[in-house]
DNA sequence: ACCTATTTGTGCGTATGTATC
DNA sequence: AGATACATACGCACAAATAGG
């Protein structure tokens, strides 16, 4: 009597490798026919185990190529703070960002009720692209309170970093005040940008941040890209 | 050269015939000896095809007796007083919840793992959909350690509100310990369960609930309808 | 441009185990 | 207890896609 199946049980031991970094992200696994001699089955019973892992999304098969090990979806917190680099950094991969625009403009309505604005009042907008590796993983357009931060943009230019230009305008820590978190189908825009196909499931956050006294400093939008990222949320 | 596999052909067949109502929800399909003999392929091929169909929740074999049509679309036990208390929805809406299958089972890897459970310990499996003004906004499948629960089945039968159920078994609060949120493309399954199209973007989220104790009482997995939920993520 | 070895995909045949009826 | 039905596993063969020389 066997407890488990061989299948389930090659498939455990090869998820524990992968796991355990034995083959990382992109890796090729070693053949069926020599996955088979390892374990000493069939190959047939080696596909089994694989069509597990490949069914799960943890790897992903091309016929003549080989078997290959599926990027893991970047786990993004949604805690308290706000800490896009730290996040990744975390999870062993290298962040970046590419600003696509930034300007200074009239608030929209939806922007000026957001941030708390009157009417007519200035934001800076800027938009741009968060990678992980060189992937794009999200394209974001943040609006910030032109009013409070009136050297904003010159600052985010020459530091990359929106904490950093948050922090040269005395803003030392800034927390989540609200998110929402919907599912949509990507449009051409956000596809291209993102590097999917159009009508491909995105995940739209809409966040807004304040600083320690509770004023608005930040309302963002964010698309990220569905398939390569996976929201958590975690009590504090 | 076959424009698609034999089993792929043999897949479409089934669903067709289940669609067109041959095989009604709870029949047993033919048996594997009989469909092979009927499409005039390897017994092999024909289970191919049905694993094909189980994988999508379409069916569901249980050895020695036979592979039956799942998804009772229609109504299943209920309870009246159903007490959805969710804050997901906008105000005005009347919360509602049905069940599609309650069952007690060995818990899979992925589930004995999120509630802290050895191998082969038994979990409570409940799936069914939540509505909102009779409109479907979710289907779930949430896991229970039967262990710490005995009656908890009855119990939700009983009273069919989940929160009731635990308070019996002596569990007064249980909170959120963590939550994920992925987006994805509807499969036929969910699909069908929410009335969007195939392919349609749904909300993932994957939650562990735990007693005061911190104990594990609840995984489970949620799928929302992408263009009828937004998730609020607000600070406690 | 072509060939070849490798690798996955499909399909068949057989045998045995195990749960259900 | 016996028959039925699904689950697992092995073996063989060929097709199709890929990669490399």
């Amino acid at each position: 009597m066997t407890a488990t199946a061989l299948w389930a049980a090659i498939a455990a031991t090869l998820r524990n490798e992968i796991a355990a970094g034995a083959y990382g992200p992109g890796d090729r696994l070693p053949s069926e026919a020599e996955l088979a001699r390892r374990f000493g089955v069939n190959r047939h019973t080696v596909r089994h185990a694989l069509a597990d892992l490949a069914q799960a999304g943890e790897v992903r098969s091309r016929r003549g190529a080989g078997v290959f090990v599926a990027a893991p979806k970047a786990d993004y917190p949604l805690g308290k703070r706000v800490r896009f680099t730290q996040n990744l950094l975390a999870s062993g991969q290298t962040p970046s960002r590419r600003f696509l625009r930034m300007e200074t403009r009239k608030a929209t309505g939806a922007e000026a009720q957001a941030l708390a604005l009157s009417d007519g009042q200035d934001v800076h907008i800027v938009e741009g692209l968060s990678l992980a590796d060189g992937e794009p993983l999200a394209v974001f357009r943040s609006a910030f309170p032109a009013a409070y931060l009136p050297r904003f943009l010159n600052d985010l230019a020459n530091t990359g970093s929106v904490s950093e230009a948050l922090t040269a305008a005395g803003i030392a820590d800034y927390v989540r005040q609200s998110t929402r978190v919907s599912a949509e189908a990507a449009d051409a825009i956000a596809a291209g940008h993102l590097g999917i196909s159009t009508g491909a499931p995105v995940l739209r956050t809409v966040a807004v941040n304040v600083d320690a006294q509770g004023m608005p400093i930040e309302f963002g939008v964010t698309l990220f890209a569905g398939d390569r990222v996976t929201l958590s949320v975690l009590p504090d």
